[in-house]
DNA sequence: CTGAAAGCGCTTACAG
DNA sequence: CTGAAAGCGCTTACAG
């Protein structure tokens, strides 16, 4: 790179000391009592030469980088994407730099992502926690860097948050099917330590009670998180199969919708007419696929939003005082074609 | 923040001088001849303490930021959201962080990002331009900043990139088309001065010309990249119902596939009994769709890795020698249920 | 074999 | 109203 101008190139160009430059680029020349012409001589040099403050000089002042740090589970995912979109272009609104990276809910993976972040200096993080990342969540509390946990919580860490309703929009989806004529509703998660997978499995638990329906345990599958592709395919055509009365089923998050909908076509199950589809998590494909599928969607800008503002606030109050806070949007159901009322 | 510790810390603890633990930490100490029980005292006393060092400090003194910028179209998209992530982790692999963003193919904010994280000290840019950024990008090159477009190229601009080979994509997929009995195929595209759109077009005209099919005007159209969406599933709609004879549909890029699924479903079009479908670009919808979509798929992570390793090479031999290279990465087609052989 | 010192570009308490 | 100077944490040319 060329030699970028300096600070010190302004006040010599203007005969004036870096002092005064520096107060009216840090808008702290009214209060210092500088001059309004010199402050017009400075802002005017400032554009014609072009000049921007070396942020590495400043941050190593003023221990302020105005970078956060977003650590997502997987940046190739809708949702995920999407949300780091709006958080990018939020935080960039707001004059933060972000830095972006995956865990691909790998706890390794996720501590030394969050590592590097604090080596780099970010004012604070966004992250989508795996399991296992209870110390090092305790470490950045211990120290005093301000992040927030959102699309999951981890009960034992007290910690800032933005989070679904998981329990309401597994509750009103599975009510929705019940209000269609479906009776006999699978339920197909993964097991995990996740609270959001629990709360979408007691979701809907609750929906079938209130209704009087029983569940028993031939009607719910759980696949394993890491269990290859063909295997949960497999896995979920087995089940269906299997339990014979199943009208409808519920598949708790949006890549095993994706698989359901391949399992279902592999053993010739056509959606609707021989089950009903329901889903968490919206995406392209249950969109357009034919039939469109009903699914209770994250508000993702909304979502987003919550998070930087949330962390900002955080950032900006100092984290010692302010107690932790959690936000809970809720999500949205979209009625599609998979799921109409029961002939 | 707590305070961190610092190499004067690790100094004098062990009684030494800053330079000699700077020439330990920075792997210097061989050949400059420090003893070996001085070095393996400060590593120990590194790892006990927890030692980094700070890179603000560091990139002030070097102008090394180990840092990279990523801009990119749109990071809630299937394929950018992929290759961000392919990239992200192996710029990671080699001891880069990045800054990642999305420009929505606007001008205006690319030349933001570009600007902004220039201001960032990144070492160097990854690039997906967008149209009327040449004086942009030849700024950078004059300004000896480091960077590689992808996706697409500007062909007034003398700069690194990596490419599809778009022409193969589409010649190829415009050839299995015909050899598997279709003649009469529409081709829908956006108009944009993008070379990659062109090539595509260019590789559907030469297949058919060499199959000895004519192509007349309204087997072709085009639409605009920021009409909304419900106007483009409108246009591609009354198109298909304009124009009789179609048996196929070629759709120049991922989103327009996505489009041209719906507004075949709306006019009732059913695929592949009423017409073949093809198009450019994966995701996840055309591999799960019924019936699935064939399409030329873009290698990711071959280009996500060759744009990281040719930016890290022009980073390392320095811009000003090296000239600019271009690497054309092949797309892979996949035959899927979409586009069997005519009845 | 090791150290004292300059300097990267800022901000800010202190002085006038 | 404005300036001289210290210091953030490093790296590195120079000296011994």
């Amino acid at each position: 790179m060329t030699k970028k101008i300096s600070i010190k190139d302004i006040a010599k160009e203007l005969e004036l000391s870096i002092t005064t430059v520096s107060f009216v680029i840090n808008g702290k020349a009214e209060e210092m009592g500088i001059s309004e012409s010199t402050i017009n001589k400075v802002m005017d040099l400032i554009v014609k030469r072009d000049y921007t403050p070396n942020n590495a000089a400043r941050l190593l002042r003023t221990g302020k980088s105005n970078t956060i740090g977003l650590i997502v589970e997987d940046l190739g995912n809708y949702f995920f994407g999407n949300v780091a979109k709006v958080i990018e272009l939020e935080a960039s609104k707001r004059g933060y730099n972000v830095f972006l990276s995956s865990t691909d809910n790998n706890a390794k993976t996720a501590k030394e992502l969050i590592r590097k972040m604090r080596n780099s200096s970010v004012d604070g993080l966004i992250i989508t926690p795996t399991r296992g990342l209870k110390d090092e969540l305790d470490k950045l509390t211990a120290d005093h860097v301000p992040y927030v946990l959102f699309d999951r919580q981890i009960h034992e860490v007290d910690a800032n948050y933005v989070v679904l309703d998981n329990h309401k929009g597994a509750y009103d989806l599975t009510k929705h099917l019940i209000k269609n004529g479906y009776e006999d509703i699978g339920f197909v998660t993964i097991i995990s330590e996740m609270s959001q997978m629990d709360e979408r499995e007691r979701g809907y638990r609750d929906a079938m009670q209130d209704a009087g329906l029983l569940i028993d345990k031939s009607q719910v599958l759980k696949v394993r998180f890491d269990d290859p592709y063909d295997e949960v395919v497999a896995a979920i055509g087995k089940f269906v199969k299997r339990r014979k009365g199943l009208d409808a089923l519920f598949f708790a998050t949006n890549y095993l919708g994706v698989y359901g909908i391949e399992a279902l076509k592999k053993v010739k199950i056509k959606i609707p007419y021989d089950m009903a589809v329901v889903s968490f998590d919206d995406n392209d494909l249950f969109r357009l696929f034919t039939p469109s599928i009903t699914v209770a969607a994250q508000p993702i800008r909304e979502i987003a939003v919550e998070a930087i503002d949330l962390l900002l606030s955080v950032i900006k109050s100092g984290v010692k005082e302010s107690h932790s806070t959690g936000k809970v949007v809720s999500p949205e159901l979209i009625q599609r074609e998979s799921s109409p009322p029961k002939l």
